[in-house]
DNA sequence: GATAATTAGTTAGCGAGCTAATTATCTGGA
DNA sequence: TCCAGATAATTAGCTCGCTAACTAATTATC
């Protein structure tokens, strides 16, 4: 009964998916990283820089590693050395929150928001240009899958046996 | 004539879908991560293990680096560090390819082998339980629209006014 | 056959993610 | 009130990508 052995040989239709979204991420990072080096600086700092501006325009002066952190589904460490760099390059400023001694707001410099607004006059073209293999509809259609499977992956704490990085947050 | 400026409220439809794969690429990390740690093996270690694997399931004695960069869509130098550690683990060994000797061949050691083997029992179960909030019909059509978005990536040799890493490799 | 150019792999050094541990501050309960 | 525990951010130390520069070996060219 060869059976009992899984038949390794055709893979099931989620590992076939699996593994093209992970080529394809990788892919994406190649065409997305020097697109932002012409600018002086890599995706994550854009993330970063991208989420002052949009807090600005909202209002706020600033936002706390925290915040940072949950937008960027990064930790809050990893926050820090970001923006480490971009306090370096002058594009954001830390600024202690007046209320609770032990948070900082990080916000845009004015380098910083002319950065970003530089950055947002061929952004959405720079995106086209990427997302351009496929017909708005289809677009539409991976923003879906991909929403579903989102959610989906939102839900699932624990996969294995262990939690995801559990409650040590 | 406000149509000047880009009505940066509403994002396209490649905005969006950009947006969501990304935050999803972060979400599956998470969920494997912690899986292939229960191995005491990182995502980027069983990339090279499975290919060695299905390198020996074909005949090979081994892949060289070169092979290895290829299939992994990373360059030689990254795949010399997840090597090293990989064999600091004693689940690969460098072979000297006896017809160049610039070349090596790596190859999986009997742990190697074994933890392939045992990594693979669960495998398929894994992915299926990450790509579980989709019906395997929405897997077929999540894997065509990112098959075509490769397809046209691959093509983007120059997105920007840059080559994506240029002819230097 | 000697030398130039190419190729395979590694090293060095950086950015960015992670966890674990540390510091400083805040807060709530005895 | 004061102290224990929670919370915000940082630091230290790891993996893993990258590029640029290097070494060693092969191939091509004159």
């Amino acid at each position: 009964m060869s059976f009992a052995v899984p038949p390794a040989i055709v893979d099931s239709e989620a590992t076939r998916a699996f593994r093209e979204f992970l080529r394809v991420f990788g892919l994406v990072e190649r065409a997305m990283q020097p697109y932002f080096a012409r600018f002086g600086i890599s995706g994550s700092q854009w993330g970063v820089l991208r989420n002052l501006h949009r807090a600005e325009k909202e209002g706020a002066t600033g936002l706390r590693v925290s915040v940072l952190s949950e937008r960027l589904l990064i930790r809050p460490a990893s926050v820090t050395g970001v923006v480490d760099r971009l306090e370096r390059a002058g594009l954001v400023a830390r600024e202690a929150d007046p209320t609770d001694h032990r948070a900082k707001f990080i916000r845009l410099t004015k380098e910083g928001r002319q950065l970003v607004e530089r950055v947002l006059t061929s952004h959405q073209r720079q995106i086209e240009s990427v997302f351009g293999g496929l017909k708005v509809e289809e677009q539409v259609r991976l923003h879906g899958l991909l929403a579903r499977l989102g959610r989906h992956l939102e839900g699932l704490k624990s996969v294995g046996l262990h939690t995801v990085t559990s409650e040590a947050n």
